[in-house]
DNA sequence: GCCGCGATTTTGTGATCACATTCTTCCGGA
DNA sequence: TCCGGAAGAATGTGATCACAAAATCGCGGC
């Protein structure tokens, strides 16, 4: 019998055994055993579903696992301190051990899996200090990064970004958590990617992935509270070809999101 | 016969044939085409050398494959634009596919490799928007890093820096190109990981690797043109918890270094 | 000399296998 | 009840193989 450890943070435990995302494909044992804070949780095997996600054409069944994985560590499928492993991931996706090999390598030079001493793989464990270094990190990246998108904004792509805001507040709206996420990143990544040889963009989607598995508890936490809609003041700022407006929109946007994902939160939400 | 495509820029061009680093262990044919600027260079084929690392105790093949490979790409072994092939540098460093096909992996996604759509891999080619945008990614994370880890400075750190900066400077008397990129890259590194929790110096390391190529020749410009010793103004400000000092000399550090490499030199130096 | 076009070689990809290491389980002794 | 060690299972690692796609080479025609 197949088992996975499965270290889970009490958040998001009942987010991953309610929901479902887009659909499922495969499926695995997994067990609930003690929190990074010790605390134990449940001891029932509970499914993990992933989002089946299509296969494009030409797409390498490595990179097809790579994408899926990555989709579902920054859309906050793993919960954090998760162990994964090759065979078990090999038989979720039902591949072989190959790409998934090969996959769990590159997320792991991406800081979104932890590959420990004992060569083992886990999603990495998260505490207040390492959050808090991500989120001044994204406010670094992201800022320095629309400021140097600006300059190079047309009135198509402004049009382009003020529809994926839209598609984030339908999304929003329906309660569609999946793409919620996916749509707010795509936001800022067409933001970013304005800028021509655009450097960053890569450098904050490795952090995207660390703060993964806390995406969705961001996102319950604006679904609690009132949020000021700061993609609204971005593309305010945007369209006034005001510098400063935007960094600020940009750096409240991500504070006033995940950034206070654990602050805000009672003491087991570390 | 194998062959491999080598597009090289000419000012390395003389570099990688004359020098030899610590050692060499395999050795791979060549051959010299047109640049990416268009000029045909040379017709002969070269031996690339890669230089000797040994291997760590515990280490795994795939693991040192990916360091070696990583330290040619971060120490200018490797030109811009080189094409590269699995079986080629497994014959090269003497191991099977696969684990290059990791390590190789592991290096395009910290763009280190271009893996381009037909699947074939090389180094990322560079012009100067590109090296620009780089430039200012180095300056934007290393000042914040630096800034960041200037707290956490405790007097036995301060004096591992020195002696790191030490190592740098006779490195560089003594005309050794591989170690004073290591070395120097070393002294940033040190600094930059006092901060705990440290997320920025993983993404500052992939800036170091895009940039990889031309370190040589920024070490290059660095030997021809008289250079304010940066590391000390930056010692100084670390000892007098100076922060604006610390980030003016991290930034001037990187501006005279590398930043210039491009631009000031004659057009073929593209 | 230059350009197509088929044959040959090379290459990436994914699966499978063997082996050493690590983890898990279970049983006996204190 | 708790601890420790041996037996068994599971895992990561690296090599090898088959196959399809791509690139290269070579020959013939213009």
């Amino acid at each position: 019998m197949q088992q996975i450890t499965f270290v889970v943070d009490p958040m998001l435990a009942d987010l991953e055994l309610g929901e479902i995302g887009l659909g499922e494909a495969g499926l695995g044992d997994f067990w609930l055993g003690k929190t990074s804070m010790g605390e134990t949780l449940l001891a029932a095997p509970v499914r993990l579903r992933l989002p089946a996600l299509r296969r494009r054409v030409g797409e390498t069944v490595g990179e097809f696992v790579h994408r899926r994985l990555r989709h579902a560590i920054m859309t906050g499928r793993f919960p954090p301190g998760v162990a994964v492993t090759i065979r078990g991931l090999a038989a979720l996706l039902g591949t072989s051990a190959m790409p998934v090999r090969e996959a769990m390598r590159r997320l792991a030079t991406e800081r979104a899996l932890d590959l420990m001493d004992n060569r083992r793989a886990r999603v990495p464990d998260m505490h207040p200090a390492r959050f808090a270094e991500l989120i001044e990190a994204r406010v670094l990246l992201e800022v320095a990064a629309a400021r140097r998108a600006l300059p190079h904004l047309v009135p198509a792509r402004l049009a382009e970004l003020r529809r994926l805001d839209q598609a984030v507040d339908e999304a929003f709206a329906r309660g569609d958590v999946e793409r919620t996420i996916e749509t707010n990143l795509a936001f800022h990544r067409r933001l970013y990617t304005l800028t021509p040889d655009d450097a960053l963009t890569p450098l904050i989607e490795s952090i995207w992935l660390q703060i993964g598995p806390f995406m969705r508890a961001a996102l319950r936490e604006a679904a609690l509270y009132y949020r000021v809609d700061r993609h609204a003041e971005a593309l305010a700022a945007l369209q006034a070809n005001d510098a400063a407006g935007l960094a600020a929109a940009i750096e409240a946007d991500i504070r006033d999101g995940i950034g206070h994902a654990i602050n805000q939160r009672p003491a087991p939400a570390v």
